[in-house]
RNA sequence: GGGUGAUUAGCUCAGUUGGUUAGAGCGUCGGCCUCACAUGCCGAAGGUCACAGGUUCGAGUCCUGUAUUACCCA
């Protein structure tokens, strides 16, 4: 085979193949098709990404469910693109600014969101071209952004409809500040992380009572500026005489009531607690109970403002600092102790968040969600696994109201304008307003802030396919038929995107969802991230090793829900198996290459077929429908392993090693039986090769193609297996083949599995002994199969030629027992001796081996023993367990008879010299 | 603090409704350039199934508790 090479080189395939597939354009998803839709919409990486191992498990997923779908004749259609991002793009984009010594305010809106535009145009698109290194079929022709036109005036219809529903409305309320990125966060945009600070005990003085103090414990001392009340628990003993009092808050001399609530922890610090509603979440629900006033206390880049007394302008911090050594000096800093809590993270930047009151735009969650949660327990939408279930009613129970206003430019302005005159506000989907529809005025300003960017993504799977237009392209492929995705962003996004589907497509947006694992790096346990610099690189993967390597081992190990731990190594496994595939393939061609585009089409003479052929149309029959089953329940792993295994281990390891001794025998009297042969060889390769298709799609593809250039157009009629073979590759593409297969389940034949496994236990124990002998390969041995078992040694009469090609014998002897005084070493085989002759210098090495021998035999002779001496076992156990054992108990005694026998012959033979 | 999952070979993981001697890949050791493949072939070693109880004739599998660990929520 002067035209392949004996190793697989991916790049030039892989890029070969994806050109071609995109210009035939089979990526494209035909709306008007009149076959059942396939649907999936890429979960959209951020422009700002580059392609991480994440995104290429996550990907290699979508591009497996699609590849077989679009085998199996549906309308496939997965929509490709990116999401806006609105926080990282805006960092991105400052930090650029930053370099050339300019502010974002330095440029102006207008300029600074032009100057984004252009980093998007230049920058923003590299992950797309990546997802195609990977092999990803997506409908290019579709590829969307969540700041399009189209999908910009869906974010705007469907807030104004939730506006006008009173589902979003605007007010004031505490909310997670980024006193760096300069914008409000959703709740769950917020990364908590254990911190190690410290606990202040702080003395406020009580009004009236002097020398007595209430102690409160705070690990933020400088919200003290901010302090409007102190609270206690009514059931608390010590402080009820103070309920009612006033205490005077230091430095400012503000006056605090002291009130009693049953949200404070009296095991917490000293059981009373300073109250700080603008500044705390607990604090400003109590606020709102007990009609504290809330004080701002700071700016939004997290100075202290003018409230602050002496204090501001200061740093949060620095602010800190001082308050904690002034009260000290002031003798009202009671005790400092360490310790660990939970601090608030900005997800984006990693600066510490600030609870924050403030105006922002929310969504009300409960009546959102209610029909939400309904769709997922009735199964309407089905999470895979279904644990996953359990994680999302506990959090829309629980659901809080969404801040959806950031205060960035990057973004979907929001649509509404508050008028200058009477502070109407109007809310409209179709540009600016002209005048105030209360009172007539021009005078209208647009709300300033952008929305958040999730706020697009929960409309991405009807927003993609033209909502709210009504396309043909809605009509056809929503509902999505799954969603796959990650875990962590569950909440962000997958919930979300249930909410509004059922809101405004009155249906689920899609029918499954599979949640896969994330990540992480094996060597040090950890999630993959930059900063840790464990990174495994998929595209330097797919440099070193190609795509199909890289989905193949993805696949292998993408357990549900689970954590993923992948090291360089894994990623050489597989590649390894492409060269195997490769190889086997290569072997194949260039051994029919006799076998002409007619001689296949005439089909399987199915009267010759020997018994090797048979056990692996059996074997390749199953393997057939157990991967189906995988594929069906989303294994992607189980998938992955069977292929392996069949491929490597039955179909090359044992079929081709049969298969040599037929093909090279060219003698007219097997001519038949090699033509038959030479014809499974290329249909269970093809059939395998669709099989994998999915996976690693560049080289099945290659090596297809080879197969249809030569056996595509026979000249006669093909009949039979064959004129199934022939439809398969009339097609022009391995992608566009059929799924379906012709080796069905009518070829499994669990008694011929059973006579080639005795074959291949014969072989196996000669090689064991040999092996174990120190045999060397060279040398050709004697061997004597002898036993009562008539049935097993007539099986192994017929297939002699299997042995003799894979062992290399002196001379085989089936039915005789080794002639007397040679020395022979042995083992049973299903109740019959396997024995081979030896040098007589090896009896010392038989000795020992022999003595290993036995020791197993006991031990399950022991445990079997034990068993069917147990009276309960006996009358308890299904009769054809107990049958079982019985037998299994037989053979471990004749085998033990054997060995000691043996045994006793090397004692009285090393007695004898 | 609450919830969920995990714990099986040196590593990463399988192990269906309880029923052969608990499997695979990688790694390790020994032997082979055997005419598809040394990215390969042949063989071997390696596990008290986290621990303690319980149910059962029988438990990696079911139940209870403990430990360790991961993630989510507060």
């Amino acid at each position: 085979m002067s035209d392949i090479g004996t190793r697989y080189e991916p790049s030039e395939i892989e890029t070969r193949w994806y050109a071609e597939w995109e210009n035939c354009g089979y990526f494209h998803a035909d709306e008007t098709a009149q076959k059942p839709p396939f649907t999936i919409v890429i979960p959209p990486p951020n422009i700002t990404g580059i392609l991480h191992m994440g995104h290429g498990l996550n990907n290699t997923l979508q591009d497996v469910l699609i590849r077989r779908k679009r085998m199996q004749g549906f309308s496939t259609l997965w929509v490709p693109g990116t999401d806006h991002a609105g926080i990282a793009t805006q960092n991105v984009v400052e930090r650029e600014l930053k370099k050339e010594h300019k502010r974002k305010e330095d440029l102006g809106r207008e300029a600074f969101l032009e100057r984004v535009w252009q980093w998007r145009k230049e920058k923003g698109g590299a992950i797309i071209q990546q997802l195609k290194r990977l092999g990803c079929s997506c409908d290019w022709e579709r590829t969307r952004f969540t700041l399009d036109e189209g999908l910009s005036r869906a974010v705007r219809t469907v807030f104004k409809k939730l506006y006008d529903e009173g589902l979003v409305y605007k007010g004031s309320y505490i909310i997670n500040w980024c006193p760096r990125c300069h914008t409000a966060l959703a709740d769950d945009e917020v990364d908590y992380k254990d911190t190690k600070g410290h606990l202040w005990y702080i003395k406020y003085p009580v009004k009236d009572m002097p020398g007595r103090f209430c102690t409160v414990a705070t690990t933020r001392p400088e919200t003290m500026l901010g302090d409007t009340g102190v609270a206690v628990n009514p059931d608390d003993e010590r402080y009820k005489d103070l309920v009612g009092k006033e205490a005077i808050l230091p430095f400012l001399n503000r006056p605090l009531r002291i009130f009693a609530d049953s949200m404070v922890d009296k095991e917490f610090g000293t059981g009373m607690v300073k109250v700080t509603p603008a500044h705390d979440p607990n604090d400003y629900a109590m606020g709102k109970k007990h009609h504290l006033p809330e004080i701002n206390i700071m700016h939004p880049d997290g100075r202290i403002n003018e409230n602050g007394g002496p204090y501001s302008g200061m740093l949060r911090y620095d602010c800190r600092k001082m308050i904690v050594s002034d009260l000290e000096a002031a003798g009202l800093l009671e005790k400092t102790e360490d310790y660990h809590h939970s601090v608030g993270h900005c997800y984006r930047c990693d600066t510490t968040i600030e609870p924050y009151v403030s105006e922002q735009w929310f969504v009300r969650m409960k009546d959102l969600a209610a029909p939400a949660i309904e769709a997922v327990e009735q199964g309407r939408t089905r999470f895979v696994p279904p644990s996953w279930q359990n994680t999302y009613f506990h959090w829309m129970r629980n659901v809080r109201d969404w801040c959806i206003s950031r205060q960035l430019w990057w973004g979907h302005r929001i649509p509404a304008w508050t008028c200058g005159d009477c502070g109407n506000i109007e809310v409209t989907a179709e540009g600016a307003p002209d005048k105030c529809s209360k009172c007539g005025s021009a005078n209208l300003t647009q709300d300033p802030d952008v929305l958040d960017t999730w706020f697009s993504s929960a409309l991405w799977p009807f927003s993609t396919l033209g909502w709210p237009e009504k396309t043909k392209d809605l009509d056809v492929f929503y509902p999505t038929s799954v969603l796959v995705t990650a875990h962590e962003i569950l909440f962000f996004w997958v919930a979300r995107m249930i909410m509004m589907g059922i809101k405004f497509m009155n249906d689920v947006p899609f029918r499954d969802v599979y949640i896969h694992a994330m990540v992480f790096d094996e060597k040090t346990k950890k999630k993959m991230s930059k900063s840790l610099g464990n990174v495994i690189d998929p595209l330097e993967m797919i440099e070193k090793y190609g795509a199909d390597a890289l989905r193949m081992t993805l696949c292998a190990y993408a357990i549900k829900g689970r954590n993923l731990y992948l090291s360089e190594e894994r990623f050489m496994g597989y590649r390894n198996f492409m060269n195997k595939l490769w190889n086997a393939s290569r072997f194949i061609l260039a051994n029919t290459e006799d076998l002409t585009a007619d001689e296949l089409a005439a089909g399987l003479d199915e009267e010759l077929l020997t018994a090797q052929d048979r056990w692996i149309l059996s074997l390749f029959a199953k393997t057939a429908r157990d991967v189906d089953a995988a594929f069906d329940d989303y294994n992607f792993d189980q998938a992955v392993n069977i292929l392996y295994h069949f491929i490597w281990h039955q179909y090359c390891d044992w079929f081709i090693e049969f298969s040599k001794q037929v093909l090279h025998n060219k003698d007219e009297a097997v001519s038949k039986q090699r033509k038959n042969t030479q014809r499974i060889l290329i249909f269970l390769l093809e059939g395998t090769l669709r099989l994998l298709h999915p996976i690693i799609p560049f080289l099945t593809e290659e090596i297809w193609q080879k197969l249809k250039g030569r056996y595509g157009t026979p000249a006669n009629q093909p009949k039979g297996l064959a004129a199934h073979f022939v439809s398969y590759i009339a097609h022009p593409s391995i992608m566009v083949a059929p799924w379906q297969q012709t080796i069905t389940e009518r070829f499994i034949d669990e008694a011929v599995e059973k006579e080639i496994g005795l074959v291949q236990e014969t072989i196996y124990t000669v090689r064991n002994i040999r092996g174990e002998m120190n045999v060397p390969p060279g040398a050709a041995t004697d061997i004597f199969i002898s036993g009562e078992e008539t049935a097993a040694l007539d099986s192994l009469r017929k297939n002699t030629p299997l042995m003799a090609s894979l062992l290399n014998i002196k001379s085989l002897n089936i039915g005789d027992a080794p002639p007397a005084g040679s020395f022979t070493s042995s083992a049973v085989v299903q109740g019959i001796t396997v024995a081979v002759v030896l040098p007589d210098d090896l009896r010392r090495e038989e000795a020992k081996r022999l003595q290993k021998e036995l020791e197993k035999v006991l031990k399950e002779l022991a445990s079997l023993e034990a068993k069917i001496s147990n009276e309960g076992y006996i009358s308890k156990a299904p009769a054809d367990v107990v049958a079982k054992t019985r037998e299994r108990l037989e053979h471990a005694r004749a085998e033990r008879k054997h060995i000691e026998e043996r045994i006793a012959e090397a004692a009285s033979f090393a007695r004898c010299t």
